[in-house]
DNA sequence: CTGTTAGCGCTTTCAT
DNA sequence: ATGAAAGCGCTAACAG
């Protein structure tokens, strides 16, 4: 292996110098400066990463913690987030959790061995120890932060949507149409998120004066196969909803296949409309109306966020909000 | 920081002992093991891998090239590799190179950095630098393998499907559904995997003698708008072809929204057939009839191979083909 | 079974 | 502007 003793030797100069030279070029003479590039290409010389981050103690290497990357939703994220790493030297180590707790942990220490300078976190959880209750941001953990996500007490740094406004405006627009009798497919119980998701869709609703049919709320785990299940069963409700508000595209599209494998029509026997507007939902029949989320700019805000964490030690209690937009395709129309 | 160190001196052993008692337990003395984790125990030590790495030299890291992370194709691949590398104590340092030589070649120079071990790449292009017109694996190249693709000279160790073969049945079955007019959609012409996969076309057409049209061949880049725009292309002919078959199940879905664009009824007026066999493709209207990969076997076994690699360096000119299956659901029916 | 010791390749003071 | 030298924290001979 070809070291930097090596291309010292053989440009005359101390290994200081070659250092120097690759680091900050500008603080050598350019005679010098000509001397170590030229023994660099003659000898092939390539730097040691693993070294120089092991001596700089630090890895340039950011953790991004994601639920399911089979799920498309956070695809576009990563790649906003890998976008601007890359641009800063920044490298990214994809961890996908499955949710489970110890596989967050796992890659949430690579930062204690530092493997990791930061954690970038997609899912709901926050994968450090800490006491139930906790309502601070503790010290102890390493540069954190979460896109789409929150978590309900802890101000960690976040880059999201407005969830309530977002989900209120996709129910308005199904009672505008003239739906009252409207469901709602949501994600797990126990997200932030989906928790304001449910808050938009009540307020839009006790605003209209629309019933609040309990049996009208429904939860799956945004699969198709979760949305087609939920939409099974509320389809077999004796008050059917003539409209379903799904928490993502994936079981808005598999409640689409729940209906016509009833036998409705869409979107004359129901209205769907989703969320996030990943691209599949411009290519189903009918075209899915849905909520569009900036996927890639929260991604790469996030990462800038990371950056600025990095550099400067913390953010505040920084919640940045980026703007949606509803969709309107083919998938909702005025009750039959 | 705690080093190691300090849990020498808390536990009243050299670091040395401290670093067997972690490393191979067996070969301390269980008094000592336990007095060196009570000291570990009790001042919080987390090995530092950043160090342990630089020292042993590897990283237990492995790059994977994916050519688009948003393809859904590759998320269960990547979630196979995945799944064997934590098992066996491996990080992977996922790469989203759209196709980019540059950020391909930037991600596998990790390994000359000593920040990767070794390479996995689930695009076509060997990102390294190399005479063209090489039919051999060059020795200096760090393990690397391919999965999904491979080269067309280069025998690079590789995880894969028959596509000649999945491809033929493919058309076959649209053949024996009384189709002779059948377009396919292929993926990029530079892929050798989309090479057999039109070999497989030919060669079921051409045993059926069926008509070789040379505008039914044409090819889009996996997404759903170019199968969408195919397709329209496709329908524009004055001989149009009854079926179309797609290199996957996006270009698939996008072509379905097509035909339904130009007022075709699906399956009536045109049979689609994908490949890949992604969840989407049980949610489409008509579901859609595709050839079905083990996504994730593949991912499982091109990571074995790469660990194979690892500890035993080189792993011949190993080609391992897995079973795909032809999936029959409702996109493909007889010529109306 | 345990301790001593010599680095791994690099960056970074501190002199010069 | 350059060089000498001191480690970063850990592992792996080697010796005892």
């Amino acid at each position: 292996m070809v070291t930097i003793k090596d291309v010292a030797r053989i440009a005359g100069v101390s290994i200081a110098t070659v250092s120097r030279t690759l680091a900050e070029p500008e603080k050598v003479s350019e005679k010098t400066r000509e001397k170590v590039m030229k023994a660099v290409e003659q000898c092939g010389y390539v730097t040691n990463t693993l070294a120089r981050n092991f001596r700089r103690r630090r890895s340039n290497t950011v953790v991004v913690l994601v639920p399911d990357i089979s799920n498309l939703f956070f695809a576009n994220i990563i790649q906003g987030i890998e976008g601007v790493a890359h641009q800063n030297q920044y490298r990214i180590l994809l961890g996908d959790t499955q949710q489970i707790p110890e596989r967050e942990r796992a890659y949430a220490d690579l930062v204690s061995q530092r493997q990791a300078d930061g954690v970038i976190c997609l899912g709901r959880n926050i994968p450090f120890t800490y006491r139930k209750g906790r309502k601070t941001l503790d010290p102890d953990w390493p540069p954190f932060a979460m896109a789409c996500e929150y978590h309900g007490e802890i101000p960690v740094p976040t880059v999201c949507i407005d969830n309530i406004g977002a989900s209120q405006e996709a129910v308005q627009h199904l009672l505008d149409l003239g739906h009252t009798r409207i469901a709602f497919i949501n994600g797990p119980a126990d997200s932030p998120l989906c928790d304001d998701r449910l808050q938009g869709y009540r307020r839009a609703m006790k605003r209209a004066k629309a019933p609040l049919n309990s049996s009208w709320l429904t939860s799956g785990d945004f699969t198709l196969a979760s949305g087609y299940a939920c939409t099974q069963d509320l389809l077999a409700l004796s008050q059917r909803p003539t409209a379903l508000f799904c928490a993502n595209d994936e079981m808005a599209i598999g409640a689409m296949q729940a209906c016509r494998d009833a036998g409705l029509s869409l979107p004359g026997d129901m209205s769907i409309i989703g969320f996030d507007d990943i691209a599949f939902a411009a290519y189903t029949h009918p075209r899915l109306s849905t909520v569009h989320q900036p996927r890639n700019r929260i991604g790469e805000q996030v990462m800038q966020l990371m950056l600025k964490m990095l550099k400067e030690g913390g953010a505040g209690e920084t919640r940045l909000v980026l703007p949606h937009a509803l969709v309107l395709r083919e998938s909702t129309a005025p009750p039959g």
